[in-house]
DNA sequence: ACCCAAACCTGCGATTTCGCAGATATTTTT
DNA sequence: AAAAATATCTGCGAAATCGCAGGTTTGGGT
């Protein structure tokens, strides 16, 4: 991500001296202050936003180069809040900084532009997807979203996720029960395993084609 | 959206020259290969994009001053289309002035990325929304965001909409039959008149309530 | 003014989803 | 290691949604 800044790295990288923010931990809440933005240095976090009647919503997963927090500049509290999913380093850069980064770095300023608009089409096909499919595809889905942003290698075709029930259903706008009724399926299918709580998605290609029929679902 | 750029206004403003497409016609088309971006100077415009199973899906809509297609950029085809809904005036912009305009002009890239960060966090609403509301909700949900991307002054009350009620299902991802039954049931309620096709919203502010115990649904 | 095609409305049965409730499994606490 | 708390799984009746079908209204052309 600022591989793209010159002098400004330096400025940036009391990076080093970032806070590691144990897993579970609130970055920032929904209602607090808007000081500045936030740089995930290292692990994963989830942003979430909440309805009225206690439900939450997971509205998107971040990972390592992911900028937080800076659609609020301008706005008096966050609308959102994040976060963590693993143990995370996170850089907080306040506004001024960030401000006068983005005026002196024309390229910098032109990659997180680029960053928004790509995470825009991500959304965009999220929407598009939770709006068209019944429970047992929007569930894959989810599982898809989630193995994108754990995976480190996109060819790889396993990866294991450690989300609870619960969590997994305030990404796809669901309720646990849903989730545990096509886990179950897809257990029985041999597309998944599941150890203790820990879900394995044994053949991720498999998984894909069962939704390919919609045009860029998987195109995380 | 451009005052922000300089001599560069002169570059950009062949857009006097630019071409004024119909209602109803494509701008670009989802699978076609990518030139450039595109500006809209006038006219309202919907961002579409399709299942294979033939489902159409408006993900987006846009008017004045919005940015269309950039996302593309850097990819070989678009992966939407566009479709004004209105006459609409819309200038074109190849890759590599605008790339040499974002370079030279800061603050032009700056504000295309708080663009940008505004509109995922709008779309990232619309998930939340679409996920956990019901159809009622749903409907007063596609109502409200098509009034606010038409409505001149966001303090106005009334505003008559004059989509088909297939174009409204499209947009929260539903069937016209279930929009048809809504807004039968919202004109018994006084909360709209429809006038041979066209729907007029009598009190947005009213139509806001009804969904108000989700917080931020009316943010855009 | 008439006709035709397209859009709209609404009833109804089939299907899917919802959410409680009780059983089972896992994790944490004592 | 036992007990308590939490999370997961699954059955089942209630509720919501779906989608066809048939009748009505609207828009555009002749």
């Amino acid at each position: 991500m600022k591989n793209c800044s010159d002098a400004w790295l330096e400025k940036l990288s009391l990076a080093k001296n970032s806070p590691i923010y144990p897993k579970g931990q609130f970055i920032f809440m929904e209602g607090s202050l808007v000081m500045g933005a936030y740089f995930i240095l290292k692990g994963k976090v989830k942003v979430i936003s909440s309805s009225l009647d206690g439900k939450e919503h997971t509205v998107r997963l971040a990972r390592e180069g992911h900028m937080l927090g800076h659609t609020a500049i301008g706005m008096e509290k966050y609308s959102i809040g994040a976060v963590t999913l693993t143990d995370s380093q996170v850089c907080f850069i306040d506004n001024q900084t960030l401000q006068a980064a983005f005026m002196e770095n024309p390229k910098f300023t032109f990659e997180v532009m680029r960053f928004y608009s790509r995470e825009l089409r991500k959304s965009e096909i999220r929407t598009k997807c939770l709006a068209l499919m019944n429970n047992e595809e929007k569930v894959i889905l989810g599982l898809l979203y989630i193995a994108d942003n754990y995976l480190p290698d996109p060819n790889d075709n396993q990866v294991e996720i450690n989300l609870s029930r619960q969590e997994i259903a305030q990404i796809i706008g669901t309720n646990s029960e849903q989730v545990s009724r096509v886990l179950s399926s897809l257990k029985k299918d041999g597309l998944i395993e599941t150890h203790e709580r820990a879900i394995l998605l044994c053949d991720i290609r498999k998984l894909k084609e069962v939704i390919s029929h919609y045009a860029f679902a998987t195109q995380y």
